[in-house]
DNA sequence: GAGTGGTCTAGACCACTCA
DNA sequence: GAGTGGTCTAGACCACTCA
């Protein structure tokens, strides 16, 4: 046990004890005190740390089970669960076409550091003079496009992935936000509509101008839910295949 | 406390108290021994029924919680969840048309008992010979028909239904799934595509033969992971938007 | 065998609801 | 004030993991 004078530090003395301690535990996984997959310390050396007994202790480690932000693993210790983990449901857009063995492959085919639009700007909640990284990214399977995706991200948090994937292609982002910014995510929501797809992504899935599309449009936030991504997406009509599970 | 003196069944005995106490209950709820939104018998009563402390009843009863099954409410008591706020979830299908105010009528185009077709068989996994109950029912608002349902039922769970759609026209069904046939649902799935609209739903929309729409294909499933329901449901391409929240 | 999380007890005390 | 669920304790014992 560290030689820890101060007593641990809680928020809203309010809140029963449980869940002052899952702020506390919260804070300290979003500030990093454990790295992803590094296991916390025990419930007796926790429950010690926050002077409540070990029932206590772990109603709080149950409630951050139930949030997704750690994971127990009997015998073994309590691990903060990896993002990318976190966010596996997230990737439930299959499409017709993609053989489910195959994962189609990621392309960059842009990256830049721009103002922010005013559609981002309001779902991102930046100010005006604050500015974003601009993604653009495919999905394409054997040649063929099937996902266009117009990535936005708040330019402040997200330097350092400019020029990681300036190196490199990784097949997914989430998992690359959390080891290269730190940003971990939480929430999520998707927006589907059918419109007409922009010239740019029409050419890309070599479609005649104004051909109709589906369009994704995906807003992330972190776990204090400020918004960290907005993403608009699109497929072709005869690609697009999209599974929700509910319970 | 009832002269009960059998003590409460359990089922599998390697299961943990808790569990073991959840199935119990779980089973209660199921055989309708509570009706919806009555309350079950306090902590105490239950752990003395089971012969258990009342921390290890509080046990089933969250796990009860977190599946939805129950709601609790301090200083009241513990509450069957009513099938309607469980799949309050479900009915996140939005029209760009729909003021969110108004909600839109609906209307039952179709009551019949039918043969079976081959591909409601596969998903309600029925036998050839079984029967189900097919509905073909719209959501309007204005006069303009937003969405056109196909619902396909197993006839043998859902007799009453049959009756009772014929006297009335309930705006959404799932209550009446609980309150008339018994059958509460727990787990459905969604699959989305974009296919030609079939003939029926095409004049319903007034639009051209082969125009495109959003073919949306919902299961849902009991507490026991049977099928329960299979809904093919079309909209227009203009009037398609679809929110999911995930986390 | 040392260390971890999982189950369960028997109680105390508190907070909320409703007559 | 009687009845309900919510928080918390201090312990016992068990099951799993890993060296």
């Amino acid at each position: 046990m560290p030689a820890q004078t101060q007593p641990a530090a809680l928020t809203d003395r309010r809140l029963p004890r449980y869940l002052q301690i899952r702020d506390e535990l919260m804070r300290r996984i979003c500030a990093r005190a454990w790295t992803t997959g590094e296991a916390l310390p025990s419930e007796d050396k926790l429950a010690a740390e926050f002077s409540v007994s070990v029932g206590t202790l772990r109603k709080a480690m149950g409630v951050l089970v139930e949030d997704g932000m750690i994971e127990r693993i009997h015998g073994r210790g309590t691990f903060v669960t990896r993002a990318f983990e976190r966010i596996s449901m997230l990737r439930f857009v299959g499409f017709s076409l993609a053989a489910e063995h195959e994962l189609p492959q990621a392309a960059t085919l842009k990256i830049q550091v721009r103002h922010t639009p005013i559609s981002a700007r309001k779902k991102l909640g930046l100010q005006s003079q604050e500015k974003i990284l601009y993604l653009h990214r495919t999905r394409s399977l054997g040649g063929v496009v099937l996902l266009s995706e117009h990535i936005y991200l708040p330019h402040q948090k997200f330097a350092k992935l400019e020029t990681y994937l300036r190196e490199n292609s990784p097949p997914l982002l989430y998992p690359i936000y959390d080891s290269v910014c730190g940003v971990l995510i939480s929430q999520a929501a998707d927006e589907l509509s059918v419109r007409p797809l922009p010239d740019i992504d029409a050419s890309l899935f070599k479609q005649p101008q104004n051909a109709l599309g589906v369009r994704i449009e995906r807003t992330m936030e972190d776990h204090s839910g400020l918004p960290i991504e907005w993403r608009v997406s699109y497929v072709t009509t005869d690609q697009f295949k999209y599974v929700v599970e509910m319970r």
